[in-house]
DNA sequence: CATAGTTTACGATTGTATTCGTATTCAAAT
DNA sequence: ATTTGAATACGAATACAATCGTAAACTATG
């Protein structure tokens, strides 16, 4: 059993780019990020390098441009930060947790229906 | 507007504790952590103190024991982390968070129904 | 092939979080 | 009042994260 690597709060939002592109270059990657903090290029350079020593994601070395991808499974980072999240933030309720995010960020028709399907199922359980 | 402070990991796991207790000692609020990691006393009550100096929890001083009161808006905490996490993890939908969390976490069928009863409301606006 | 431009490599600095050891303060019990 | 135990105060060490500057490596082009 490998022990999960937990990223870094400025890794996550590598990661969370890599999962959306599937791959990318570090200029790509960095472009995206500085739409939101300002830093350096070679910052991101170096953050990604690092995440790499770490397992975190791996990399195409060919050419010049290295290609990242991630090697971090999402689902498991999804389920730890969930229940950290249930546990610290909302008393240890998924149903809390469920209740504010539907209320902060309202879902469409589509969406109602497949949670209200999901819990229909449930219930006969 | 007072600006947001953030509490960090350690902090978050104590600030936990005061909110579900509403006002602690530091020994309570240490004996709990233990149960999660080993640290020792010292490193509570530094926290608590560095917390108290950032102005995340109030403390009453009359008697020697000290008394901890969590200063922090839970809500707004939690839509902070929330959104975070959807971003991030979730690639920006909050329903495939709704749907982990009921699948990870089944609620009842009185969270069912009150869940459910939310989602109605909302379908007809 | 020399030059300019782009990318990586990596040491080093700075900043922040975590941890603890020791001293001090206080209260209760003898 | 002295001792003992329990609590706080606080400096300092350690660990980790984030940032950048500079040099080196590579690529394309004139």
């Amino acid at each position: 059993m490998t022990k999960l690597v937990k990223p870094t709060e400025s890794e996550l939002d590598i990661l969370s780019i890599l999962w959306e592109k599937e791959y990318a270059m570090v200029k790509e990657v960095h472009e995206i990020i500085l739409k939101n903090k300002k830093i350096g290029y070679t910052t991101t350079l170096k953050l990604m390098q690092i995440m790499n020593e770490k397992g975190l994601v791996g990399r195409d070395i060919q050419s010049k441009k290295h290609i990242y991808t991630p090697l971090i499974n999402k689902e498991k980072l999804q389920a730890l930060y969930l229940s950290k999240m249930i546990q610290t933030l909302f008393g240890g309720s998924s149903t809390e947790l469920v209740l504010q995010a539907l209320e902060k960020y309202p879902p469409n028709e589509k969406d109602i229906a497949s949670i209200v399907s999901m819990l229909k199922q449930r219930q006969h359980k």
